[in-house]
DNA sequence: TTAAATGCAAACTATTTGCACGTAA
DNA sequence: TTACGTGCAAATAGTTTGCATTTAA
């Protein structure tokens, strides 16, 4: 596992953003980056700890806040009560299986310039915005 | 209160769908088209029962659900892990103020069926699609 | 050496559920 | 009359927190 970024590369970009680099750590990382499919904090519990017993759920969630509040993992929040995670930082939409419940990342280039901002109130000040598609994926036909 | 609309527009819409006109469901619905800030369960249940107790919390989780199950009302979920609710079921995006958590509803031809479909991949059914723009409401600036 | 991170368990919050009682139709 | 709904309290699920112990730098 770790195959996307090197283990040097993790080192580094952890690093930078003045964080201590604990297996742990390293661990939750590492693991998102390697994965697309959005987990939560229990599929990756269970991931990082498959071969031998490295985290704790609380290390687990502690080090995901940290890694959200440097900015190198994002949040997605779609349906039920669970909190998902994303190492993928960049701007893009996401689908969302009614039926299994995957997540699919979409190109950010969607929507385009397609946005008519001025519709918007200009009491409102944006500043992000993003598509939430949901639909059938292919497994679940 | 309940002036969007009138108490036998609500009786019928309820009855219509089977469902028997309980006091407790008839001021949830009806709180829920009074108001357009997507509350929550707790703010639901203050909001109805301020002048007289009229329903339990666990009654007005019961009601929201079959409302929903109906398709009266909608989750809103957003940030934070609460569920909001929103008696506005016609197709429309949402504005999520950072600072307050304020939601607002954004018109739906924001966006309108400008989407570039082609870009999703054709193992994926699109069944709906909603945008949710993040900045700051007029009065967190 | 030492400030920062971990692990565990307890605390919290939001939501769901089981069941006896109440009530709309 | 009776199937459906309510209220309460207990159960769950996800997440946070306090604190003693460990550890990266």
């Amino acid at each position: 596992m770790v195959s996307k970024a090197v283990v040097s590369d993790i080192r580094d970009r952890l690093k930078t953003r003045g964080l201590r680099i604990t297996p742990q750590r390293f661990a939750v990382y590492g693991n998102l980056l390697d994965r697309t499919d959005h987990p939560t904090v229990d599929q990756i519990l269970e991931a990082i700890n498959e071969e031998l017993p490295i985290a704790s759920k609380a290390s687990v969630y502690t080090a995901l806040t940290v890694l959200r509040e440097v900015g190198l993992v994002r949040e997605v929040l779609l349906d039920e009560g669970v909190t998902r995670y994303d190492a993928n930082v960049q701007p893009h939409h996401h689908f969302v299986c009614a039926d299994c419940g995957a997540i699919v990342d979409l190109p950010w280039n969607l929507l385009g310039d397609r946005l008519d901002l001025s519709q918007i109130p200009p009491s409102l000040d944006v500043t992000s915005y993003e598509l939430t598609v949901r639909g059938r994926c292919g497994g679940c036909e």
